[in-house]
DNA sequence: TATTATTTTTAGGCTTACCTAAAAATAGAA
DNA sequence: TTCTATTTTTAGGTAAGCCTAAAAATAATA
């Protein structure tokens, strides 16, 4: 008999998920309480819940960890949120910057077999609109080797393959300068004072991009 | 500063609107409460605050009837559900009995633009797999000429259009037969002791039809 | 019209998912 | 180590949307 869970409840196990994405320590209450815009006490109720459930291993006063099937919950949500932003951008022409509010809703469709079927009908994508991989039906995910902008030394030479912030304000940004995915990069210059890098976009126009925007670029070297 | 409702008050909303239409009455409180599975108080409470918010013109004991502006809005929720089913049979090659629960789900989804951009990637269809009309972005819905089957008379001929009832049940008992949309219809004869029907289907087969049966399936004679 | 049956509403409760404020536990600094 | 600051939990409350049972209003029937 299968589990089911409320919005709420997938919410939190895809928060847990992200917040213990390469980590081994306990995720806090306190993260998850400003992840998820909520207090603390609320966290607290929702996660014992969650653990009784069995989706979390819960340690009071210490934080938690999803268990193996929380984590295949949690992961399923992501392919979920992933394959329905690639719709929104691949077949309904919508940017990068719009599409993860709709799909924050998309994603929570109960069906056996709608995802499924939508990445058939998109061609089996391996990464989103942002260059975030895609779990494929069995939770199984394609690395990439890509590095941020930032620890690119002069000289350097590659690929936008994703951005790390999901914002609409900083996707907008990029926008503007056309620093999307597949844009080429060459580093001119580094300069330490602020860690700011000059670049060349698409072997046109040159670019200072501040340490900030240089960490949540991510380049695939070439 | 645009009214926003729970996915309860829209159903609330939708189910008004399909037992009010072609219906010049008041809806009754134990209609809605059967219709949507809920204990009639729950209704009463409901129908309250929907009447406060201005989307029902509720009197007590008497019934309720949708405003001009809950009309709209419950228009644009079977827009929602019908675009939704399209695509889901057009694009993900659902078959017409699988649908109905999804679509329910995802006619919930909120957005501004979401169903306007469904609506012309799938190339602005008229009518859904069940033949129903789709009300267009302002609302208008195309009308059919399309008449029950048990209407009929002895050697009229016609093609079906749409199905009343969209249970996966039915649904799947006319496939059996190959009585789907677009199928060519022949009236052999009418039994007057059941009000059973003798049809032959795409020029083929003979089948006798129950009443039941004949009032679902709608024809457009030709 | 009086009585009975049906429909609808009110009253009081429950669950989920939030909240604030206070108490308890843990972590950090002197 | 002891005291203080921070984090987390407990306690007690709220709103939405549902429920059942009882009361009130309306409709049907004798």
């Amino acid at each position: 008999m299968k589990k089911t869970f409320s919005q709420s409840e997938e919410n939190y196990l895809k928060v847990i998920f992200k917040l213990s994405f390469n980590k081994t320590s306990l995720v806090s209450t306190n993260s998850i309480a400003s992840a998820l815009k909520t207090a603390a006490a609320s966290v607290t109720e929702m996660v014992s819940k969650l653990s009784q459930k069995g989706m979390l291993d819960y340690e009071r006063y210490k934080g938690v960890k999803l268990t193996k099937e929380g984590s295949i919950v949690a992961k399923m949500l992501v392919r979920n949120h992933r394959l329905w932003e690639s719709f929104l951008v691949d077949k309904l022409h919508y940017s990068w910057d719009e599409v993860h509010e709709i799909a924050e809703q998309l994603e929570h469709v109960k069906s056996q077999t709608l995802i499924d079927r939508l990445e058939e009908f998109l061609g089996f994508p391996k990464f989103d609109p942002h260059g975030d991989p895609i779990p494929d039906k069995n939770g199984k995910i394609t690395m990439k080797e890509d590095v941020p902008l930032i620890q690119l030394l002069t000289g350097d030479v590659g690929v936008i393959t994703g951005v790390k912030e999901h914002t609409k304000a900083f996707l907008k940004y990029l926008d503007q300068f056309g620093l999307v995915l597949g844009t080429n990069i060459q580093v001119l210059d580094k300069y330490e004072y602020d860690n700011s890098v000059k670049i060349r976009i698409n072997d046109q126009a040159e670019q200072v991009v501040s340490e900030k925007v240089g960490q949540q670029i991510r380049i695939q070297k070439i």
